[in-house]
DNA sequence: TATCTTCTGCAACAATGTTGCATTATTAAT
DNA sequence: ATTAATAATGCAACATTGTTGCAGAAGATA
C-alpha cells in the first residue's frame, strides 16, 4: 500500500504533514534502528532538528517507534506489531552487531520466562543481544 | 576491610586518588545505579566535572564498573563480581522500578538461554526489566 | 474558503560528554 | 627523604544531544 504512511498517521490522530512522511519512509526503507542523527543525516535540511525530536516524542507516545538503547546512545525502530497507545506490548529484544554496528528488533524470538527475586514484579522486558549477525559471521 | 577502594585501585593498576577514592566509596554507600549527574551532587564541588568523566571512564575500562542503560539514559553500578579487563563477563541483568526510579542489578538471576535465528552470535546479554520492586509493591 | 487546531521553525537554553594543555599529585627508585 | 618519571587533575573551550516558548505556517473540518 502505498497509502501506508498517510494511513499509520491518520491511525493515530496524528495530521500528514512532509516531515512527518519523510520519518516514517526513512523507518520503512532502513530496516535497522536509527538515531535522532541518522534521520538528520538522510532527511538533509529539509526540516529543523527540533522539528524531527518532537516528531520522535510524538511518535513514541503514540506507539509508532520504541527506544532502542545501547552503549552507544538511543536509536529508534518502528513497532511492526502495531502497539497501540492502551494496548503497547512490552517486550522488546533487539540485536547490535558489533562489526557493522547496526542494531535490528529480532520480531520473531521472544524473551523466555525470568525467575525474579520475591516482590519484584515485572511490567516491561529489554533484552540487548550484542554479538556478530548474520552478514558480519 | 578498610582498604577495599585502595585495594581495588591497586588491583587494577591505578594510582590512589581521592576522587577516584570517593567515587568508589560513593557507589559502594549507595546500592543502586548511579549517573554522572548522580556523583556530582553526592560529592559536591569537590572535584571537576571533566575529571568525574574521565574516572567513570576509566573504571569502565578497567571493568570495575559498567554501563546501566534505560530510558532515561546512562548510570553505572559496580560489578561486584571482579571483572577484569580480560575475564569479563559479559551478562548483566538490570531491575528499574518505575515507581522509585532506582535501578539495581539482580545478580543472583540469570538470564535464560535464548533461541537466536540462523547465522546470529551473540556475545553479551543486557536485559533490563521494569517494573516495581519490593519496597514499592 | 473560513476557522480552528496543530505543527513547524527559530532562538535560546540546558544537559551531557569530549579534547588539549599546563599544573599538580602519585609512585617507584635512588 | 628526595628526586625523576609518569599519571591524574583542573580549566577552558567546544561538540553533541535534547528541551522550551512563541510567532507564523500548514492541515483538517465544515
Amino acid at each position: 500500500m502505498e497509502s501506508f504512511v498517510k494511513d499509520t498517521l491518520k491511525d493515530h490522530n496524528l495530521r500528514s504533514t512532509s516531515c512527518r512522511e519523510d520519518i516514517l519512509d526513512t523507518f520503512l526503507s532502513k530496516e535497522v534502528a536509527l538515531s535522532h542523527g541518522d534521520i538528520e543525516n538522510y532527511l538533509g535540511e529539509r526540516f529543523d532538528r527540533v522539528t524531527i525530536y518532537r516528531t520522535l516524542k510524538t511518535f513514541l507516545e503514540k506507539g509508532i517507534i520504541h527506544k532502542v538503547l545501547d552503549d552507544e546512545g538511543v536509536r529508534y525502530a518502528l513497532c511492526k506489531d502495531h502497539c497501540s497507545e492502551h494496548d503497547h506490548h512490552h517486550d522488546h529484544i533487539h540485536f547490535k552487531c558489533i562489526q557493522c554496528g547496526q542494531t535490528n528488533c529480532l520480531a520473531n524470538v521472544h524473551i523466555p520466562a525470568v525467575q525474579l527475586p520475591d516482590g519484584y514484579r515485572a511490567n516491561e522486558l529489554n533484552l540487548l543481544i550484542q554479538g556478530r549477525c548474520p552478514a558480519c559471521n
